[in-house]
DNA sequence: CAGAAAATAATGTGATCACATTATATTGAT
DNA sequence: ATCAATATAATGTGATCACATTATTTTCTG
């Protein structure tokens, strides 16, 4: 039997919508498997390989690998290897400061733009997370939880900081996704729908209140960096 | 005579390092003319074009295009066109409040990270922006104050946050030419001593606020978007 | 002469190939 | 058998070409 080259590699796959260029296609499949931590620290990811696995030509994936290590998610080591970065305590601590400091800002910068309709939008994201949650499908619970926060800043036209979020998301993602396995239902719901009650009442205070403490809720699942490793030990 | 395609584009050149790749040249080439000022907003940058002003294949160009893209430096239009971006009053007020929300935190951040071997080097950095500013050069007045705050943040081996930094910095490139254009340099000098002198007594509080004010000081200066744009206008 | 329609030029994307560099497998020596 | 040296395979970068799409110029019509 012939030896794969990026064999071990499971990717969820997307259909290609139409009218979408191949590159953005390879760039948003990478990132969702990023995000959803199906893609494990350390196995080298190459051109040629994903080219093969993605049936496309190693142009996309060229540049949407470029992209990736462009905004963080992938690391550029001096040898010829792109790998997911490794995770240490440091790290993870700074990113999740970071998280929570653009974050609140985001949110409370957002909030004299959010309308009825935003809010309703919100509202509607939370249910689908619900839904998630009790079919236990973690990665649509992640990418949900993503969509609302996105959606939340985003109210605010002129905002600068979303595409700042989603490179520390990126970051974190192949954590972000333990931190969901090991969660309790109810804390994320609590902290989404405190932070809707805030927009209502238009109250900035408690908005950052309530986005910190729904990303702290996300950290306490992980104790150690140690738990992590041992996570993906067991996956890969 | 024959028509130029990027006609009236003029950079200033950088000599290709040996052991560089082309790539990475033409990046930090159009990076470092972006942050001088030198590519006004609005004027369109193709591959090709670039290309034939580098003397290098359209393939290097494309990556470095990207990558810029990627960071918010120049933004892909919808149409096949490829700007820097107009500055709008909201959009700069943002860019400032990130710059300070970012900056000050990656300062605190570093602090306990900075060796004596580190504050020799930040002064060696403001001695050079002293003298560059006395000879009236601006691009390296610019280049050696980016240098100093790189610098300042990353004594933290852990930091994240530079990265994030440097894309605001990106996307304020064009209009921190004209904020070092009227500065008075006492100013500048000021704001870094006094963080050389916070990070000498180890104290946080203090250093947060002479990078705030250090920032605040280049923000002074730009009073209007409207003045920013007759500025590109006389240049164009 | 002004505005619309057609023709021409230019652009970004994707594909394929060549090449230098690096990793991996194979071979050889002790 | 183990480790070093060689040979083979694989990788990223850069170059060139084809093609669909878009911009620009030219031509035609009123």
């Amino acid at each position: 039997m012939k030896k794969k080259k990026s064999a071990g590699l499971e990717l969820l796959m997307l259909e290609k919508a139409a009218g979408l260029k191949t590159n953005q296609w390879v760039y948003q499949l990478l990132r969702t498997n990023l995000l959803c931590g199906k893609i494990a620290p350390g196995i080298p990811l190459t051109i040629r390989g994903l080219a093969e696995v993605l049936d496309v030509s190693p142009m996309p994936v060229r540049e949407a690998l470029h992209r990736l290590a462009c905004e963080g998610a992938v690391e550029a080591k001096t040898n010829r290897r792109v790998i997911v970065p490794l995770m240490t305590a440091q790290k993870f601590s700074e990113l999740c400061e970071l998280r929570i400091l653009l974050e609140t800002h985001a949110a409370e910068s957002a909030l004299p733009y959010v309308r009825d309709r935003d809010i309703s939008n919100l509202e509607r994201i939370d249910a689908s997370i619900n839904d998630a949650v009790q079919r236990g499908d973690i990665e649509t619970t992640s990418l949900l939880n993503q969509d609302f926060h996105r959606s939340l800043y985003s109210a605010n036209p002129f905002q600068i900081v979303v595409p700042l979020v989603e490179s520390i998301w990126l970051q974190l993602g192949p954590f972000s996704r333990i931190a969901i396995d090991k969660l309790e239902k109810i804390y994320i719901v609590d902290r989404h729908v405190e932070a809707i009650e805030a927009l209502k009442q238009q109250n900035g205070f408690a908005l950052r209140r309530a986005i910190e403490a729904d990303i702290r809720d996300g950290i306490a699942s992980i104790k150690t960096v140690e738990g992590i490793h041992n996570y993906y030990k067991g996956v890969a």
